[in-house]
DNA sequence: CACATTGTTGCAAACAGTCGCAATAACCTA
DNA sequence: TAGGTTATTGCGACTGTTTGCAACAATGTG
């Protein structure tokens, strides 16, 4: 989809917090280069276009708006976070841990797993944006 | 537990590899500190013995070990790798973002989803060792 | 418009983690 | 024991990430 800056801005405005150039831009750059973008790629979109954009404002930005939720953030199981827009329902993922590949979960499919955490241990697990490693069939044929 | 320092140098050498004075260091204060240590805490405990011993040293011994099998890793939700004693059977854990508690689950809680995602998917997720973040009932109590 | 207030940025320093490379230490064989 | 082989370490440089702080920019008030 496509980011909807006004409503965006009015959103952090009703919030006591502001629409900045850079965080336009960062937003833009999320937006064009699709889903689970690396802060690092994010900087250097952005610093295409505008090369003073500091390092350190894209990754506060990039907290920031997750904080908003106007972004989601996923830790990807080798360590590294990734981005997205926060768009429509929830998901998950499986990631291959071989090919890279990544298979979108709907939320349902852990929705079991968190009211058994809820039952059993009265444990509330953070259900948004969850990725998880593995072999996918592909690459499980090649070794054992 | 403590750990066999004489099998674990045995299992190595069978493999072609070498137990050396800086990776005992690194395993006792590993057994010494506890469950789940960070990298950070091993470099702090092995230098007061050994200043010389150098961090990437610690580093790259520890994704040794994980591969040997003698320790596991897990990813903890806030992107920061923890380690401890490979020993007994595998397990999970829910950890709460907001008091730090770390509830040990059993590999029995999450065997459902993983023949989920088999048979659904046809994905062999990685099931050792995986940190959930939520929340506990106490914290939940403060806020809503 | 001047001014105070406060959210936001850029900068620079610190920190965590990774990597290539040359020196070292352990092991094997003669 | 001497010499060759190779696993391992320490070093230094580099990348990615965080943080404090001073400068800046947006907003609101008079
Ligand atoms: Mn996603
Ligand atoms: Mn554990
Ligand atoms: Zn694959
Ligand atoms: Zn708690």
């Amino acid at each position: 989809m496509s980011h909807d800056l006004d409503a965006i801005a009015a959103q952090l405005r009703r919030n006591g917090f502001r629409m900045t150039p850079q965080r336009q831009l960062i937003l833009d750059a999320i937006c064009e280069l699709g889903g689970h973008v690396t802060p690092e790629e994010v900087v250097q979109r952005v610093q295409a276009i505008t090369p003073a954009l500091n390092r350190a404002t894209v990754y506060r930005a990039l907290n920031f708006l997750v904080e908003q939720r106007i972004i989601t953030v996923t830790l990807l199981p080798d360590g590294k976070f990734v981005y997205e827009l926060a768009e429509g329902e929830p998901h998950h993922h499986l990631v291959c841990r071989a090919c890279g590949a990544s298979v979108q979960l709907p939320h349902a499919a852990l929705s079991e797993f968190y009211r058994l955490m809820e039952k059993q241990y009265d444990f509330r697990v953070d259900m948004t944006h969850i990725s998880f490693f593995g072999l996918c069939k592909n690459c499980r044929e090649g070794s054992a």
